[in-house]
DNA sequence: CTCGAATGTTATAAGCTGTAACATCTATGT
DNA sequence: ACATAGATGTTACAGCTTATAACATTCGAG
């Protein structure tokens, strides 16, 4: 077998992993660089292989971005679901950290907003990552809905108001994000 | 003088405005293709030029990307102004009619969001775009402020309501904007 | 163990941005 | 009017990028 000790980490034909490797390096670089305008051969470099490996496992640019959408959206389904974690279910304060949760996640990285919510987002959906956004927005209904009943407040729809408070998180976070806002008001309820 | 006459249009060695013309041109590729990956040698051909012509009037392509932004801002602040135009200042009616008017001039031009908000948003502050953007905003915290002094709200930051506003509002189109969600519930006040 | 499929490599075509060197026009001062 | 500097245009091209083609190596099912 050619292999070559290298670092202590045995190198094989053979990258093993390439697929997951590239994500990764193509997440690191956008976080680098602040753009997707990174080359294709920088991330194949990092993943150790040729420039023209990539495209074994994602058939254009495009879509190894689309897979970075992906995993930025299960990382943030995922904080998500710790936010609410330690919170009572359907109370205001669960609902609020879900918010402030939602805006850290987005200003701490802030050259995925683009990529999650602008053009790659479209094409994304279309695989897999519209059922992860999906996931995260059913843990903010299930608050407000659980709120709705607590509160009595049954004429609602509770997916409404929760796209409401979404819509308002979310604009909230990008206009900070491009600098438009500077401080936030905490009060981000109804 | 060197001219030729075509399709009833005298050309001249020199464009007479090309600088504008490119913008425009720009404007119409983006719109067409749906994306600015466009190559600067189909704007310079719109317009009639060569491929290096564009870089005796914009540094770069993303300078010319920025000149279209400091465009589409324009034409929001225009519509806006129209917007409340015909309606009692300070009233709900006029606040309404502005973010259903913000709503409209993204959904109608939904190549121009990541633009104007996106990426080339921050670097387009730096030049003319963000005085273009803050009278847009004033529009709005002006009716905020006279609505407030009508209603009595005294205790309230007009600025600050209005940037929740505007933030509902962004949040709201952004979401539409990418299929997030379908349908509007229309309430979109205090 | 063998052979097809999967995954990697090098070489390269085609396209894009931006620059260099050169050409032409405009405008300004005398 | 005329010379001339500077603005604006042209062609040619260097350098980088994406993506494909042709070939090499390895894995795994039967």
């Amino acid at each position: 077998m050619t292999t070559t000790e290298n670092k202590g980490v045995v190198q094989t034909y053979h990258h093993g992993d390439l697929r997951n490797a590239l994500i990764i390096a193509a997440a690191e670089l956008i976080e680098q660089s602040g753009s997707v305008d990174f080359a294709m051969i920088d991330a194949a470099r990092r993943a150790g292989v040729s420039s023209a490996a990539p495209y074994r496992h994602f058939k254009s640019k495009d879509a190894l971005l689309e897979a970075v959408v992906e995993l930025a959206f299960y990382g943030l389904t995922a904080v998500s679901r710790e936010a609410v974690k330690s919170q009572e279910r359907g109370s205001e304060e669960a609902i609020i950290a879900l918010g402030k949760q939602y805006i850290s996640y987005i200003i701490e990285r802030p050259q995925f907003y683009d990529l999650m919510w602008g053009d790659h987002s479209l094409r994304a959906m279309d695989s897999g990552a519209s059922e992860l956004k999906n996931n995260g927005f059913y843990i903010l209904t299930d608050q407000v809905r659980a709120w709705c009943e607590s509160a009595g407040a049954t004429q609602q729809d509770p997916q409404d108001i929760a796209t409401k408070l979404w819509a308002s998180v979310h604009g909230l976070a990008s206009l900070a994000l491009n600098g438009h806002i500077e401080r936030f008001s905490e009060g981000v309820d109804t």
